[in-house]
DNA sequence: TCCTGTTTTGACCAACTGGTCAAGAACACG
DNA sequence: CGTGTTCTTGACCAGTTGGTCAAAACAGGA
C-alpha cells in the first residue's frame, strides 16, 4: 500500500523517492507537464513504471510534489531581504543568491518557467496568496528605504520584477546565451558582474 | 494534393493557412511542442484534423512554419539599431519596440520561450548562425559606441540578455506578473517607466 | 528456517496520439 | 449548366499514454 503520506518511512523508500523526484525534475524541466511522460521519467530513475506509481498515486502528483518543494526553495532567498541591512548590499545580496540558484538549480528555475508559461494551472493559488503577500511585504520596506532616501526611487514591484526576469534567464534561456556567446565563456560568472553593475547604478541614490 | 509550397494560392488557402496558424501558435505557446495536440489546434481552429493535414504535413510543419516566421519578427528591431543614432536613445527605442512585442505578440514570445527550454532542439541552428551573427555585429557598434565615451561601459553581449530578459518576462511571466500585482494594474505601461529608467541609469555615461 | 510486510514487475487496458485514405461536398470557370 | 479541381471529413490504424493488477521477489525479524 501506498504509504507515502508526509515523511518516507523506509531508508528504501527515501532513496527511491528521491531518485524519482529528481528524474521527475529533469524531464519535466523539459518538456513541461503535458509534454513529459511516465516512460520518461521511469527510465531517467532507472525504475519501471509500475514502480513510479507504487511511491506516487499519479503523474500530477509527481509535478505537485516537486511544485510545492519548489515553492520554498524560491521564496526563501526574499524572505532574507533585511530591513535592518544596509538597502543597496541587500537587494544586490538577494540578486546574487537568486544568480546562484539560476547556476546551481536551473532545472527547477526551468520547471517553474514550464509552468508558468503554461498560465500556472497547478500553482495560481501559491503566486495570488503566498507569492503575493510576500512580495507585497518587501515591497513596503523597499518603498521606505526610498523614502529615506536610501535608495534610489524606482517601483519596488518591478524592481523585483527585474532580478527575477534578469536572473533566471541566464538558467531559462541558457541554451540561447550559450549559442550566442560561442564557446569559451562563462555566462554565469560574467553576468555577476554585469548584474552587480546594473544593479548598483539602478539603486545608488544621488 | 498539397500545394503549399511557399505561397499559399488561392483565397481558401491563404485563410485556412492563416486560421490553422494562428490556432496552433495559440496551443504551442501554452503547451510546448510535446504537450500540444492537432486535435486542440483542430478545435481551436475549427477545422477537422484531416484538414489541417490537408494545409501541413505534420505537427511538426506547422511547428517549424511559426518558428521560422517568428524569427524574422524576433530579429528585425535589433537589425533597425543605428550605428549612426545617439547611443542611449537607440539602445532605449529597441528595448522599447521589444517591450512593445511583448505587449502586442506575447504568445510569440511564449513560443520562443518554449522552444528555448525545452533545448532549443528546432533553433538551435539559427541561434548559433543567424542571431549569434547578428548580435556580434551590433555588440561592436555598442563597444565603439563605449570605447567613444557615448554609453556607459558595460558588456555589450549582457546588456543585450538585459533588454530580452526585462522585455520578454512581461509576456512570459504575465500570469505571474498580474497575480502578484493584484488587479487595478497596466503592468506593460508601469515596465515602460522602470525599464527607461533602469536602461536611462545603466547606460548614460557620467 | 519460516513468515509477514514491503517492493518490484510483466501483462494488460482504455483513452489518446499523429497520421492515412477514400469518398463526398464545394468551388471555379468555360 | 457540366466538369475537373480543390476542399472537407468520417472511419480507420498503429503506436503511445497514464494507470491497474495480481503475482512474484525481496527484506528482515522471530
Amino acid at each position: 500500500m501506498t504509504l507515502n503520506v508526509q515523511p518516507p518511512k523506509t531508508r528504501i523508500q527515501r532513496k527511491n523517492t528521491q531518485t524519482i523526484l529528481d528524474a521527475a525534475l529533469e524531464v519535466f524541466s523539459r518538456q513541461g507537464f503535458r509534454g513529459a511522460t511516465l516512460d520518461q521519467i521511469a527510465a531517467e530513475a532507472g525504475l519501471s513504471k509500475p514502480n513510479l506509481l507504487y511511491y506516487f498515486p499519479s503523474k500530477e502528483a509527481i509535478h505537485v510534489s516537486l511544485l510545492t518543494e519548489l515553492m520554498t526553495t524560491w521564496l526563501d532567498p526574499l524572505r532574507d531581504l533585511d530591513a535592518d541591512g544596509e538597502p543597496v548590499e541587500e537587494l544586490l545580496a538577494y540578486m546574487r543568491r537568486k544568480l546562484e540558484l539560476s547556476r546551481d538549480f536551473p532545472r527547477e528555475s526551468r520547471l517553474f518557467a514550464n509552468e508558468i508559461l503554461q498560465g500556472a494551472p497547478r500553482m495560481i493559488g501559491a503566486l495570488e496568496g503566498e507569492l503575493k503577500d510576500l512580495v507585497d511585504e518587501k515591497s513596503t520596506i523597499i518603498q521606505a528605504w526610498m523614502d529615506a532616501g536610501r535608495l534610489a526611487p524606482v517601483d519596488p514591484h518591478h524592481l523585483l520584477f527585474s532580478i527575477w526576469a534578469l536572473t533566471q534567464h541566464y538558467a531559462d534561456f541558457d541554451v540561447q546565451v550559450r549559442a550566442v556567446l560561442g564557446p569559451g565563456h562563462d555566462p554565469l560568472a560574467e553576468a555577476g558582474g554585469f548584474l552587480d553593475t546594473l544593479f548598483t547604478k539602478l539603486l545608488t541614490p544621488d
